[in-house]
DNA sequence: TGATCCTCGTTCGTATACGAACGATATTCC
DNA sequence: GGAATATCGTTCGTATACGAACGAGGATCA
């Protein structure tokens, strides 16, 4: 690195200043990477963290249209399709259309979705315990509220 | 499956406590999304984060051999062969074995990789101050700080 | 009514992400 | 020296993620 301390104020030291391992991207990236392994740890590797987000939201607020869906959760139209096909594979959901709107696919938990469902809640909330566990208890409020602001 | 063990004495909590949308890895999830977004906006859609994590660590470090290239950028062996494969396409990279390990693939930036690099590290910068944006000065330390324990 | 525009679901192509298995090469240890 | 073990790069299969394009259905407005 050249000297740059004491003529201090250039608002130029852009190249040599870049660290890969200190932006954000880059770390967050990882701390979501070992979310998903702490996930996969606790969930079991038969279940994603994308297709337990729609039996959770399923679950919530019951069902909703395929691409409605998808924005709750997070996913494109066509992401969401791909996990809504494997969760119909399971017959962990169920579809149909919309009488109101023949564009529409209405999706929603099956019987055995539900109780599949309701039997997993506490390890997902495991997930989350122990994903968070590095931090201290006020740390976990303000991480929260710091992720959503990026949203 | 078995039926339902018929709702017993089950002290729980747990099921209406479960709310999707505030649990870390969602938020988190969503986040990363945002970032990315940004990324390809600022960057251009001709490179990927994953891609420009390896230039900027070969750029910053000089070579090294792919595996460790992978660690070193958060990615597992398959996927960084990829993304190398994806380089050593556009010619960004180059690779030779390693004279002293016969096992060992060292990957480099090329010269026109070198340059290519130097150009878009001002935009790397840009992305981090955009993401970064909706957050006060202070709190993106912290933001970060919390995020490197979760790692 | 018809034209325009929007939304919905679908498909295609490309790029992470990673578990699992494999052969080739290094290292360790007896 | 040689066997057990570890690491390296590769390949396969599956699952997000998303841009782009498409046809079908719905809403708006002249």
């Amino acid at each position: 690195m050249a000297r740059s301390s004491t003529a201090a104020e250039t608002p130029e030291p852009a190249d040599e200043s870049y660290d890969l391992a200190e932006q954000v991207g880059f770390i967050m990236r990882q701390a979501a990477q070992r979310h998903v392994s702490i996930f996969n740890e606790i969930m079991g590797a038969d279940l994603t963290p994308t297709q337990w987000a729609v039996l959770a939201r399923l679950y919530q607020d019951g069902g909703s249209s395929q691409n409605l869906l998808g924005r709750q959760t997070a996913m494109d139209a066509a992401t969401i399709k791909g996990v809504v096909d494997r969760l119909l594979k399971r017959k962990l959901v169920q579809t149909k259309p919309d009488p109101e709107d023949g564009r529409r696919l209405i999706v929603e938990l099956s019987p055995a979705g539900v109780d599949y469902t309701r039997e997993l809640l506490p390890k997902a909330e495991t997930v989350t315990k122990v994903t968070l566990a590095p931090l201290a208890t006020n740390q976990r409020a303000t991480l929260i509220a710091l992720l959503k602001q990026l949203r």
